[in-house]
DNA sequence: CTTCTAAATGAACGCGCGTTCGAATAACCT
DNA sequence: AGGTTATTCGAACGCGCGTTCATTTAGAAG
C-alpha cells in the first residue's frame, strides 16, 4: 500500500514489493494470484472498511446533525489513512474492468448517503443547495482534498482542521 | 497528453505514443530529449497557460466580484481541459525532483491569487472564513473536482454547472 | 540534376518486468 | 527422529521498456 501510494501502481514492481517485505518475488504468489488482485484487494478492503465503519456510527436525526456527523467522520477517516485514500482514487484506471465496476459501486454507495442527507435537508427546508447531486460531489471533493495537504506535524491539529471544514460545509449548504 | 491522461505516465510507452502519431519510436527523439521531458513540458505549458490566461482577465474590484470571477474562470478553464488537468495533478510524483519543484511553484502561484482574494475579503469584513489558507485549498479542491464527473453530454450544461458552483462558493465564504 | 539538410527508419543495446516452477528449506505434527 | 506440509528460493521464460545510431528516405535550394 505504501509503495503504491508513493510511486503509483504501474511504477512499482513485484520485486520491489517483495524486497520491502524481505522475500523473493516468487514468494508473493503464495498470497496473491497476481499484481492486479493486489491493487483490487487494497481498494476493496479500504472501501468496505469505510462503509462498515460508517454504518456503525449512530444514525442521527435531523439533516444538519447528520451532515455534521458525516463530515466529521469522513474527515477523520480520510486523514488517518492517506495512503489508502490516495490509492483508492488515483489508481482506478489501473483496475481491470470487472474490478473497476465493483470498486465504483462501493464508492457510489458511500456517496449516496451524503446525497440523501442533502436531499432530506432540502425537503425539510433546512438546507438550500441548488443541486443536491452536484453539491454531494462538491462536498466530497472538498473534504477528500484534505489528504493532499494535511500533515500531522503541520500548523493545525486534526481537530482544528475538522472544525474548520465543518464550518465551511455548514455554510455551503446554507444552513 | 491523451494517452498520459487515460492510462497514466508510467503505463504509456514511447512506442505507443509514436504509433499514435504514426511514427516509429526513435523518431520521437527528434522532438524531445526523453520521456520525462514530455511529461514535464505538458505540465509546464498547462500551468503557464493557466497563469497567462488568468493574468489576462480583468482585475476586478471588491473581493466578492474577484472571487466570483476567479471561480468562473477556474471552472471554465478546467472543464475545457480535462486531460491536461488530470495529468497536472495525478502525475506529480512521476516528475524528477527538479521538474517537480518548478511545477509546484507554478501551481502555488495560481493558488496564491485565491488566497489573497479570501484574505482581502476577510479584511474588508465581507467574507467570514475561519482560515483563509484552508479555505483556499478547500475551494480549489471543490472546484477542480468538477473534472472528475462533468461530461459535455451530461444532465447539466457547462453554464449551469458554473452557476451551481458559484452559488456554493459564495455561501462557503459566508458572503 | 545535384547537393545539402532534416527527418524517419529499423535494428540493436541492456535491462527490468510479471509470472512460473522444480528444488531447497522451514515449520509443524506424531 | 521422521514424515508431511507449507513456504521460500533462485533461476528461468518471453516480452516490452527507454534510448541510441548508422542508414535510408524525403524535401528544399541552387
Amino acid at each position: 500500500m505504501r509503495l503504491f501510494a508513493e510511486r503509483g501502481y504501474a511504477a512499482v514492481s513485484m520485486r520491489q514489493i517483495a524486497s520491502e517485505v524481505g522475500v523473493q518475488a516468487g514468494a508473493l504468489y503464495n498470497y496473491t494470484s497476481d499484481k492486479q488482485s493486489l491493487l483490487a484487494d487494497l481498494m476493496r478492503s479500504h472501501l468496505e472498511d469505510l462503509l462498515a465503519e460508517r454504518a456503525a456510527q449512530a444514525p442521527g436525526q435531523d439533516p444538519m446533525t447528520r451532515l455534521e456527523a458525516f463530515t466529521r467522520f469522513h474527515l477523520r477517516y480520510h486523514m488517518e489513512r492517506p495512503d489508502a485514500v490516495f490509492i483508492a482514487y488515483m489508481e482506478l484506471r489501473n483496475l481491470s474492468p470487472g474490478n473497476f465496476a465493483e470498486i465504483e459501486a462501493l464508492r457510489h454507495d458511500y456517496e449516496t448517503e451524503l446525497e440523501r442527507i442533502l436531499q432530506d435537508g432540502v425537503a425539510a427546508g433546512v438546507f438550500d443547495v441548488p443541486d443536491p447531486k452536484v453539491a454531494t460531489l462538491a462536498v466530497i471533493a472538498m473534504l477528500t482534498g484534505v489528504t493532499t495537504w494535511y500533515r500531522e506535524t503541520g500548523r493545525l491539529s486534526r481537530d482544528e482542521v475538522v472544525e474548520t471544514y465543518c464550518a465551511m460545509v455548514r455554510r455551503l449548504v446554507g444552513g
